[in-house]
DNA sequence: CCTGTTCCCTAACAAGTGTTTGGTAGGTTA
DNA sequence: TAACCTACCAAACACTTGTTAGGGAACAGG
């Protein structure tokens, strides 16, 4: 009897499931909600973790209960399967990071700042949930294909249209160049900001704001020395 | 030093293994060794692209037996393990990837040149090993761990040798900025040219030289107009 | 004391995993 | 014809996987 079809009409609408709402409400069946969100959310940073480093398949249900100092069954009074977990660390981000882009492209910037803007919440995104992206780097493309990942895609078109978005108006102002193929500019603007989370590390000697300064330095202005 | 001789050898020679098999003699009478290499191409290219697009843990063995019109135990008769497949695919790669490398650092260019030479290379390999340049992105991080795979660690550092002192070379010559933290630069460059595998497709009406040519441009002197 | 809740453990299950063993149809060679 | 080789199938084996059921220790409030 497999159960776990609750978790899915709860997030349908990108609603947010934050843990304050976690206690009550007609509890049912479902169960599995903890009364204490902050073991909940401890939980899941270690699960993010594992899922990182190891990659979401190759991480089995008992090495992430070893890592958090329990038994794999022990997981289940958390949570109400392995998919569900990954679920959450997904959509917790997500909503953050859109919390962070939205604020940004409702500022009414030009398109240059609106790039520069984004690129710096991009990587404070990173250096906050770097675990999270991660993962998403790496499993959003299988994910996406279930229908409970379903907001993935959502997702990642509201993404496109924000950047190519920006992208086109910069190029329409002048402030972009318009010898380029968008598509691929859009692309390669996009990869270069996110791929950095496959090695940015948080104690590093680099804050965020600084890489994204060199960063859009180099995207904006290119690496060569001008004449 | 990862040659696909290499890979064949070595399984030979320390054929430890897995402590699954207990109790019985290993005799090993080896074959697994097709007499028809054509064949074994082919099976390897459908396990590559499975491989791709579901990640090597998510597929199983018997997936790739069907996608190839067979049966999962069939698959042995041409490898000895699901391992060896990814080995022989990534190892491939790889030697034919530094073929090319060697020879665009060989001709003896100016830094400048030598990155654009090797970008143009990477994106011509992305275009032959697509689906290995993806399992590579993917996968090179767990599999590395390994000893068996200890070649993707060797081919990493050479890497990023000759990447790295590229860009200084080209700082040291005045050619690239010297404001930008080289090793960010580096990442930057490697980054951006690696994880267009992730969306790139041969069909698509961009040569690997012109997709090149585009981040070349962007790379060097970047997306903003200049005044 | 009893009762209930929280949070974990023990122990198992069924499905799925990579892999092995033995067999066999069809072609080639002697 | 007989022996042999190639490339596969059929059926299992040993193990791992996510998941579940039941129980129990600790602690609370009454």
């Amino acid at each position: 009897m497999p159960t776990a079809k609750n978790a899915q009409s709860a997030k349908n609408a990108q609603s947010a499931k934050n843990p304050k709402s976690a206690g009550k409400v007609r509890s049912k069946k479902t169960a599995t909600v903890s009364a204490s969100p902050e073991r909940r959310r401890e939980l899941l940073n270690t699960a993010a973790e594992v899922f990182a480093a190891q990659g979401y398949n190759a991480t089995t249900v008992r090495k992430i209960a070893d890592e958090a100092g329990m038994l794999a069954g022990s997981l289940y009074y958390h949570f109400d399967s392995k998919e569900s977990m990954v679920d959450e660390i997904l959509s917790t981000f997500l909503t953050e990071l859109w919390d962070g882009y939205d604020a940004v492209l409702a500022a009414g910037l030009g398109p240059r700042e609106t790039i520069e803007a984004l690129v710096t919440e991009s990587f404070r995104e990173i250096d906050r949930h770097r675990a999270a992206v991660a993962i998403y780097q790496k499993e959003s493309k299988h994910l996406a294909a279930q229908p409970r990942f379903g907001y993935l895609t959502d997702s990642q078109q509201k993404f496109e249209k924000a950047w190519l978005g920006t992208l086109e108006r910069g190029v329409a102002d002048g402030v972009f160049r318009a010898d380029l193929d968008i598509r691929l500019t859009y692309r390669f603007v996009r990869d270069t900001v996110w791929v950095a989370a496959s090695w940015y590390r948080p104690a590093g000697h680099h804050s965020p704001e600084e890489i994204a300064r060199q960063y859009l330095s180099m995207v904006l202005d290119g690496i060569a020395v001008r004449e």
